[in-house]
DNA sequence: CGTTGGGTTGAGAGAGCTCAAGCCTAGTGG
DNA sequence: CCACTAGGCTTGAGCTCTCTCAACCCAACG
């Protein structure tokens, strides 16, 4: 059931790639079948086998530790490329998992790090370029209700839609971790997290029911535009 | 006072292209000026102007917070590539500046991605993958003694030197940052680092004099291998 | 020899972690 | 359609550890 298609026909393009730098052809990709909620894309160590791009929902890419806990990594989102840091090394050091119902595309001519697609190996480094940047500033916040803002933030820019709170504009989205997930991705406690989502709520900055979440406009708005 | 040199008749070139990629042509370099200690590459919001490799010395990327605080976001040593997490935006969001004197490779058409050099590219591509492994593993640590131990053991993996300490093989390196700095880098207090290193010393994993520091050779050869 | 900045050490306060118990929601099976 | 169950979520209490503030030491340098 293979699907073939050309990113520069599609409606995601912009969020898939984003890079402002020339677009000498289109992408070709291949659409691949959703991997269902609790399904590995591939395990801690295995063989990078190609670059991918999340088309729809939430890819947990985390590793285990030698004292059997774990920490998150990264949430992929729509948009996000899979694989770029395993491409020097050509092996996966952290496992990936759905996080709901996904929607994958291969990028085509991707194992040979896209020197065949005139174009790609370029949008790649500028790609790879904008990530060390931004990873570059994650690091540790001291405070867990800035850093938990600042996520959530981020994931209401990234995956939230327009909503109306009591007559103010609002943006609402679903979490697609869970409360200790977060946790494992900042550095917390769940309970920590739970507390920090509280004091955030009390200060007007996120309305809470379980995982729907709620942020006032303006609060998003600024991330957007930066 | 120009001074152009071929990497690949440099003994540095091991450290400064390990990508083990092919490597279709030398690269070109233009060997810089000495930085004295304390003078600024350049400053957040400056235009990137090249690619440099730092060839000797320290180079710390640091960034002002609005409260006047500073975050230190990498020690650039020997070997390390300056100028990737600019290259989408074209700014620097950083400030960097020589922790003691610096000698600094300009990159040659470094200017345009490196579309030119052929090679070049992929090359950046591949150490960019590295970097985004490498840096999204940092993250928080709970414990400043592994945090620390890990950032020393790196150190002294990069910049240090054979030794004897009573009689057993050592890793000798003299650090180029303050305490303060390492503290703003790893996120905690620089009293905090203090008593770390002193708990270190005491659990005999390093030596302490001043800025002179002794590890155990196989404290460091774990991670040389891996 | 005095000054300056880095480094060290101590005391107290605050904040996150751990452990534990209870709640609530979603999904299951009768 | 409803009761049940499992797992996620929440809240509380106490402990530990880092941060802050402060004082002091030390070496380098003029």
């Amino acid at each position: 059931m293979l699907n073939f298609a050309d990113c520069g026909r599609c409606h995601m393009e912009k969020s898939c790639w984003p890079e402002d730098c020339e677009l000498p052809g289109g992408i070709g990709v291949e659409r691949q079948p959703t991997v269902r909620d609790g399904e590995f894309l591939w395990r801690q160590g295995a063989a990078l086998r190609q670059l991918m791009l999340v088309r729809h929902g939430c890819v947990k890419l985390f590793e285990s530790l030698a004292d059997g806990s774990e920490r998150v990594l990264q949430f992929a989102l729509p948009g996000d490329l899979l694989g770029l840091e395993a491409l020097s090394s050509g092996r996966h050091e952290c496992h990936a998992v759905a996080l709901g119902d996904v929607l994958l595309c291969r990028v085509c001519n991707s194992d040979d790090a896209g020197l065949t697609t005139p174009g790609l190996q370029r949008r790649l480094l500028w790609r790879a370029s904008t990530l060390l940047r931004e990873r570059t500033r994650v690091l540790r916040l001291a405070d867990p209700d800035l850093s938990l803002h600042g996520f959530l933030r981020d994931l209401a820019r990234r995956i939230g839609r327009r909503a109306d709170s009591s007559g103010h504009a609002a943006i609402a989205l679903r979490l697609p971790m869970s409360r200790r997930e977060v946790g494992q991705y900042l550095g917390y406690a769940e309970e920590t997290v739970c507390r920090s989502l509280r004091r955030l709520q009390r200060r007007g900055l996120v309305q809470v029911r379980g995982r729907e979440l709620q942020l006032p406009s303006e609060e998003v708005s600024d991330l957007a535009a930066g």
